[in-house]
RNA sequence: GCCUGGAUGGCGGAAUCGGCAGACGCAGCGGACUUAAAAUCCGCAGACCGCAAGGUCGUGGGGGUUCAAGUCCCCCUCCGGGCACCA
């Protein structure tokens, strides 16, 4: 048998030639379009009598692909930035890209293109993806990192940082990364792993660096917390953690003038439980050890004090003692491994006595000195007093090593009932709530009060005081890169450092750099860059050649959005105190306390400099879930990434778009699953379908019949839920789902309309509102669909349907009639029935009455409006 | 270890204030249209018992409060995320 022509193509049926929808040719057409009026998606001047809205979605690195986790922070922010569009907000809706950083390098290493060029081309390939998508951004405003009319004002802002003080620089123990080649911050440092290389561990080396002086705002920006009431609670916390504050007390322990290396023997004897009677004062070495404690309540308790590895006093003592020098040097590799492993937690604990002791301020006793692997020299003061019946590690390391354990608070209240004595707590016995023992003249003190007093009476003897320390540590920001800001520096023989000129700025990154992974900045290399001259004596002066954190690019390009093209300042401060603060940002978790601390950080900064007024950037902060596919994050090294390209041109962006909002709540982790994609473009087909067969009905006054009745009371519930739900709960899922009904609703009242028994002007007004609550979840579909039907003006600018409650009250509802709590029957009653009327119908009722049958009702709940139930007996 | 989010049909999820558990969608099954298929449309669909009417069970597990619990309280299990010798 031949395959012949179809005979029966001339009798296709009706629904058969009716139009299909054809994302691939209605979105392309509308992109056209929107990109011929860029005013489309402008902010208005501050003059404006609308109310402003700031709309963003964290800015993308270029890296030249968008993948779903884009795809859907931006749909979000999209829908709400078209909904306060139509609620007749002056929306700013801006989009840049954070477009420094190593990948640039990397790939000019693989592939021989430049840095610059490799970014551009990416940042053009994104934007497309973009403009595929159908996001509202205003180009006009676009903010691209790693271009100079940009980096040059954050070589200003480092130098106002820099004038102030609040940029210094310092040698320190450093993070580096061997992969990226350059030092990180302590924030880019997780559990020891690089943030950019999962499987590379962070080594330490010693450096000098540029930081930043975050800690000078580490009150407030714990203080402030308190009021990010828009920002989940986790953010909160996380940076609290982070920010980390203690309330403490700092002791200065005596150093004793004892003897050099000690014997053997005597090592031992540290090791004894005896502590050694108190010494006259002429054997101080007038040295001191600050130790740092939150329980300066428990100091008579305390056996030893334990300097950390790498603590000064230690290299001090080892320089006289080789045995010491050695296990120095093990505790030191002990630890470095641990940190690096990030498990610096779960090591075991190991020390080694000193042959040398400190004096307890409050006792008068000598206490051996240790050194331990489990003593961090970066937090606190390096030292600590140890007390091993009331820290968990202190008990820890005292039973290792048969150090003195000795009780000095004890449990209110806890009197043994046999003995009549108190009972001994089990230790370590670390309670807040409790009572100091062998403790001077501080005993039967609780230990709140204790904790104050005895820091009083250090600061009056002048061996102590109250202390906070914060385990925030300052910003660490130079980078041994080329692809980043450089740092605007100068080192003069004469003068020292020297920042540019001003009138120098910027700085520019020079092109042409060879770039390899040797270590040092690349651009050290380039001596044209290098070479420079003293602003103030003349003479020649050598270039930084660290670039700056591309944290930096981040922490402030949001107020750049309102002014990009400014070239004589970094902002315009009047469209700031418009702008700001953002109403809505929309991003992911990850940057909880990396991108979301720099950014508050650097507002603060600002403010203080008299640039701003505002205190925060963010007023309502979104972080959106993970997407999944297959049961875990999508990534390349599982494989299990779907590319929104794909996407786009099988089911089209609306349809992708749509998926990324319908198939979980925005805030929850979203299973990726293509079927699900085909089932919303499915939909939109047959809204496309159905609002094109009656796109005719237009006109004539609307008439009261029982179906149209029936058709505007669905369409004002679901304007109703989801208005409410854009107003703060954003459970797009059920908006969209509710749109589904709606068309449910609206098909299944196909013969209805076909009998006439809907008025055409209330189907008209149905489509119409249809296509509006459609906007911002489905633009292209809702913009074609909105000629179709004749709208008038531009669909953005067209205000968003009010929902009637009168139209959206249902008449009669069905109330469920329950005996004894189980449900029996459903009856239907007026929506308005008193409570009487609804009790005699659910009586009424067949099944009710054969329930009750024989039974005795001793109570009746009727809840109006909910449900009817007969307790019985 | 501490903090946090979660666990609901075969799957994604819904139930916003303690009041009909499973909206909406996917996959599945049956039917219409078609020579056939695709597309589309209509219908069924938590589990178990039953021809049916109907009944019993059911929101990770155990207890409790209540006329009524996915929802509130107590205890526990598992999964995800964050922090972790921070003195």
């Amino acid at each position: 048998m031949s395959v012949s022509q179809n005979p029966s193509e001339a009798a296709t049926s009706p629904q058969e030639r009716e139009a299909r929808y054809n994302p691939s040719e209605i979105e392309p057409r509308w992109q056209q379009r929107w990109a011929e009026q860029p005013e489309l998606y402008a902010m208005e001047p501050a003059s404006s009598n609308k109310p402003k809205y700031y709309v963003l979605e964290m800015l993308p690195y270029p890296s030249g692909q968008l993948h779903m986790g884009h795809v859907r922070n931006y749909a979000i922010g999209d829908a709400l930035a078209r909904y306060m569009w139509m609620q007749g907000h002056n929306v700013l809706h801006p989009m840049g890209w954070d477009a420094f950083g190593l990948p640039a390098e990397n790939a000019a290493i693989k592939n021989n293109t430049p840095p610059r060029e490799w970014t551009l081309s990416n940042i053009a390939a994104m934007k497309r993806q973009m403009d595929r998508l159908g996001l509202s951004y205003d180009w006009r405003n676009e903010v691209t990192t790693c271009l100079p009319d940009y980096y040059r004002w954050n070589q200003w802002f480092f130098i106002r940082m820099f004038e102030k003080g609040l940029a210094y620089r310092k040698k320190s123990k450093v993070n580096w990364c061997p992969q990226c080649a350059t030092v990180l911050a302590n924030e880019q440092v997780i559990n020891g792993y690089c943030w950019r290389h999962e499987d590379q561990l962070v080594e330490q080396r010693d450096l000098e660096q540029w930081f930043l002086r975050i800690t000078n705002y580490a009150q407030e920006l714990l203080d402030d917390l308190g009021k990010l009431d828009g920002w989940p609670e986790k953010v909160r916390t996380m940076q609290q953690n982070w920010i980390g504050r203690s309330e403490g007390t700092e002791v200065e322990f005596d150093l004793e003038d004892s003897a050099s290396a000690p014997e053997d023997e005597e090592r031992e004897r540290g090791k004894g439980t005896e502590v050694l009677p108190f010494l006259e004062t002429s054997k101080k070495t007038g040295k001191k050890i600050a130790v740092f404690t939150t329980r300066v309540d428990t100091i008579f308790g305390a056996t030893s004090v334990q300097l950390a590895p790498e603590h000064p006093l230690v290299k001090e003592f080892a320089a006289s003692d080789e045995k010491l020098a050695s296990e120095v040097t093990s505790l030191i590799e002990q630890q470095k491994k641990a940190r690096e492993a990030g498990d610096i937690g779960e090591i075991e604990k190991h020390g080694v006595f000193t042959g040398h002791y400190a004096i307890n301020p409050f006792s008068g006793e000598r206490l051996p000195i240790w050194v331990a692997n489990y003593i961090l020299l970066d937090y606190g003061t390096g030292a600590i007093m140890s007390v091993p019946a009331h820290d968990e590690r202190d008990y820890e390391f005292a039973k290792k090593y048969g150090l003195e354990v000795r009780i000095v608070i004890l449990p209110r209240r806890t009197i043994d009932p046999e003995t009549g004595k108190d009972a001994e707590p089990m230790l370590p016995y670390t309670a807040e709530d409790s009572l100091l023992i062998n403790s001077g003249d501080f005993n039967t003190l609780g230990n709140e009060e204790a904790q104050k007093k005895m820091a009083a009476f250090a600061e009056e003897k002048g061996f102590g005081k109250a202390t906070v320390t914060f385990r925030l540590k300052d910003w660490g920001v130079s980078r041994q890169r080329y692809w980043g800001t450089p740092i605007p520096m100068l080192y003069c023989e004469k003068d020292g450092i020297v920042p540019v000129p001003d009138d120098q700025l910027p700085v520019l990154l020079p092109d042409n750099v060879a770039i390899t992974q040797e270590n040092g900045s690349p651009l050290g290399r380039v001596p044209e860059f290098v070479n420079a001259t003293c602003p103030k004596c003349g003479g020649p002066a050598r270039r930084e050649t660290d670039t700056m954190d591309t944290f930096v690019d981040s922490s402030w390009y949001f107020y750049r959005y309102t002014s990009a093209k400014d070239d004589k300042a970094p902002y315009d401060s009047d469209a700031i105190a418009y702008w700001f603060p953002i109403d809505q940002y929309i991003g992911g978790v990850e940057h909880a306390i990396l991108h979301l601390i720099y950014s508050r950080f650097w507002t603060k900064m600002m403010r203080d400099l008299g640039l701003i007024k505002n205190d925060e950037p963010v007023q309502r902060l979104f972080t959106q879930g993970m997407v999944i596919k297959d049961g875990s994050k999508m990534s390349k090294s599982k494989g299990n990434v779907v590319s929104p390209d794909d996407m786009i041109a099988r089911y089209g962006a609306d349809a992708t778009r749509a998926y990324a909002l319908f198939a979980a709540p925005p805030d929850r982790d979203l299973d990726w699953q293509e079927d699900g994609v085909a089932g919303v473009s499915r939909f939109l087909s047959r809204v496309y379908r159905f609002v094109n067969r009656y796109a005719g009905y237009t006109g004539g006054a609307a008439q009261s019949t029982p179906a149209s009745q029936a058709l505007q009371r669905k369409l004002h519930q679901t304007i109703a839920k989801i208005t409410i739900d854009f107003s703060g709960r954003w459970h797009f899922n059920t908006c969209i789902a509710a749109i589904m009904e709606l068309v449910n609703t609206l098909t299944a009242a196909e013969p209805a309309i076909a009998a006439g028994e809907v008025s055409d002007a209330v189907l008209a007004d149905t489509l119409r509102d249809l296509v509006l609550l459609l906007a911002p979840f489905a633009p292209y579909l809702s913009c074609e669909l909105w000629e179709k039907i004749g709208g008038q003006g531009e669909l953005l600018r067209t205000p968003w349907p009010k929902a009637d409650e009168s139209l959206a009250k249902e008449d009669a509802i069905e109330i469920p009639v329950q005996v004894n709590g189980k449900l029996r029957s459903v009856v239907r009653i007026a929506a308005d029935a008193d409570q009487d009327t609804t009790r005699d119908a659910a009586l009424a009722d067949e099944k009710i009455k054969a329930a009750l049958e024989g039974k005795q009702v001793v109570k009746l709940i009727l809840v109006p409006g909910k449900l009817v139930n007969f307790v019985v007996k």
